[in-house]
DNA sequence: TCCTAAGCGAGACGGTACGTCTTGTCTTCCA
DNA sequence: TGGAAGACAAGACGTACCGTCTCGCTTAGGA
């Protein structure tokens, strides 16, 4: 009984949440991102600036809390991402495009944002991470038919870099393609390296 | 008598700007881009706060005309990039990575201050359009053993991401790897794509 | 029936209050009184800081009530300021130095509340006014051997300022006299007004 | 040459600081001090609130000091609170009620944020003190004709109290009388302690 | 005995002021 | 004339308190 109550208290922190992620996303759209005020957030979401740290300490703070919730939910089933083994249906480059396709507003504010340097962390390298994770778990490298003088880590920000790049320039320029034709030309630009056909 | 006598005051003029320029980098080095001051590069530069704003009008501005100054030195001669259509002696991969190499200190200040958005222009587009001009006037698409669903806009998006990637990369790692090393790698990398031969 | 029935829920009340009256108390005289919050206050009194707005508006208010409560015990009965024209035993300089020596934490606190401008009304103006009352009724300006040129409205405020002074002084500074010395000097200093013996 | 040279920046800040003083000044007379904000303050004296905590640190700061200015105009030359021991040409109330007659904005001012406490310290005890230095040289206690009794802590509290309190008094109700009349009348009402001539 | 109303805790929220920080402009003075 | 020094306006920042509100718990006292 005490576990998982849903207050309405809860309910209520949740929407003001919600308020100040919607009105972040759409003011990112709108203007650069480090010219947006606490101020313009909180009008836009119609609550006091005093709420807003209540919720969060900082700009970046909203920004990431929002996209944590969302990758939340793609991650777990991400293909070879995904902590199963089991083979995905679909190739991860496809679910990502998908996805991006579904989320534009938010993947816009994302990359808009990045470029305003938000994530110096940074998504590339959690991208190459979680593609080297992969890799390891799948390439033979003896028998995989990359030349031996290519490190795994250059090529991990290769692709990584390459996805990322793909994704910012298709969101940017409203490009005529659909996520399927951009996973296509994604796999077929690294099919030299997907020669092996893991990795796609 | 009055044209391009460089006075004295033109020589302390340009003193006091290389101060200014060195003070930034070498602060970028050190701690977040965004969290530098005009006072800090001005105590750093041993110069006044006011003098600052006689020669730039931001911290963007000292930034980019320092960046501009050193890419002038290179963009000319760098190979297929030159504007005289003379076969380059080395693949301009190559003379990237040896410039960088050879300026590593701005370089590894232009990566994290890009990473903190300063350039939302961008470099990459900038390098992507680079390249797509090259392309354009070396490769006749038909011959070209790429996938024809592959546009080329696409194509230019990957290879400036995979430069700019692997850029980043090796600067922010101190990785053991030499300039050459790393050219060969990314011509490896995109050998699929440079089938052709006429891109590297 | 219904009325004047003492319930439970009365008593709740009743200490309720109490503690805040204790709290506030017991604050102000541990530091300068603006610098006590409601939040202290309730804190200190366990209790939440809404219930303190079940039961004030203000600080001020809290003060204020609290300091009613006990100057309703003294007034009646406070010599010639009694409400019927019997001759008190005592003087009412003497009743007041007894009283502030009995409850020297509420006076004390309440010097030092007036002392941060609480009582802008003012206590000396009360004070005045209680004795030009006192005055009017008993001296006969023309027999009194005071100088015609003094006003009795200026006497008044003379007389509460030397009380109100005096009664400071005697709280702030722990000085080694009781209530009966206090009063007699209070006398003697005002003994060439008191000439008439009606006033002390 | 290098010394005392008042130099136009002086004469911007004396400039900037006497704008924020008369502003406080005109606003206390409007309404409660604590009502009063340094962004009401800074509106008023047209300047910036950033201006404000250039020249002070704070609305009690920026009070104490324009008072301590105008009471050093004063002090020097106040009769026998003069540093030098010549007889003073008239009684030092007369002195204390016309400096406040000639000065009424700042004086009325100045009681008015002292019923609002801002002089914790205090304005009393400040007189006390230098009454009863004042006393202490002139007065020889055994040939005084005051009662033994009577602490001279205790009088010179009632005498600062008396003076304190006819003048605010007076600031307060607009009463008709000249400095000459409240100077006399408080002579007159102390006569009994002043006995002994020496201390008007 | 139930059940209704009150006292209270908890805490989200709007609002307002605070004191600090940085930016960019301007004016005065010195070398 | 280039630069130093520094006053100032403008405005965002993060913090602190206030007073209001809504919600839910508990318990007293009338049905």
């Amino acid at each position: 009984m005490p576990i998982a109550e849903t207050t309405r208290l809860d309910r209520r922190k949740a929407r003001t949440r919600r308020q100040l992620h919607e009105a972040l996303i759409a003011l990112i759209l709108e203007r650069p991102y480090d010219e947006i005020t606490i101020q313009d957030i909180t009008d836009r979401a119609d609550l006091s600036r005093a709420t807003f740290y209540l919720h969060f300490t900082d700009k970046e703070d909203l920004l990431l809390k929002g996209l944590h919730e969302v990758f939340d939910q793609i991650a777990p089933n991400a293909g070879p991402f995904a902590a199963d083994g089991a083979q995905p249906e679909e190739p991860p480059s496809l679910i990502v495009f998908r996805h991006a396709e579904e989320n534009r507003d938010l993947y816009r504010a994302m990359i808009m944002a990045r470029s305003a340097g938000v994530f110096a962390g940074d998504i590339r390298g959690y991208l190459a991470r979680r593609i080297r994770e992969h890799y390891a778990s799948r390439v033979d490298p003896e028998a995989s038919g990359l030349p031996a003088e290519v490190s795994i880590d250059v090529l991990c920000q290769h692709v990584a870099s390459s996805m990322l790049g793909l994704l910012t320039w298709w969101l940017e320029t409203d490009a005529p393609y659909t996520a399927e034709q951009m996973a296509r030309m994604y796999q077929e630009l690294n099919s030299g390296i997907f020669r092996t056909a893991l990795l796609p």
